[in-house]
DNA sequence: GCCAACGTTGGC
DNA sequence: GCCAACGTTGGC
């Protein structure tokens, strides 16, 4: 079983709409590391979803469905989608100060390389944020 | 709203 | 294959 942490902007896909919607495509994804790290994805994986720019917090939990296959929004072979759905939302949004301030957290991706939107935690670290959660 | 950091593109 | 120019992301 392997941790992700994915990144959306709320005001274009936001935890709560995939609450409602009680699934999740995940395309559109640009980046070839953010999809090399979808391509690694496996049914049954947990993910942090991210809302970035507005909130910059951990909004809740998903679980992969669906393992990578081409994206439906585009031709191009190269890009992949996986598909979510929502887990629990956490009981209390973990922000960006608050991970920035852990050292036990100071090595994810989300601080070290705040561009890239799809990244692997280690289980260390993904139960961590959901004790800060909780 | 600004701007730094980064990724991608395209000319040479 | 290099690198300048450009576009995008995301924190502040």
């Amino acid at each position: 079983m392997n941790y992700w942490l994915m990144k959306t902007e709320p005001e274009t896909y936001s935890y709560d709409d995939m609450v409602k919607e009680k699934k999740a495509v995940w395309d559109g994804v640009r980046n070839y590391q953010a999809r090399n790290n979808m391509k690694e994805m496996k049914k049954g994986d947990q993910v942090l979803i991210y809302h970035s720019v507005s909130d910059k917090e951990v909004a809740g939990i998903a679980e992969v469905v669906k393992e990578h296959y081409p994206d439906p929004t585009t031709d191009d072979t190269r890009w992949v989608a996986v598909d979510l759905k929502p887990v629990r939302k956490l009981k209390k949004a973990v922000s960006l100060q608050e991970v920035k301030a852990d050292s036990a957290l100071e090595n994810i991706a989300l601080v070290r390389h705040s561009r890239l939107s799809v990244m692997p935690l280690k289980k260390a670290e993904y139960d961590r944020i959901l004790e800060k959660g909780s």
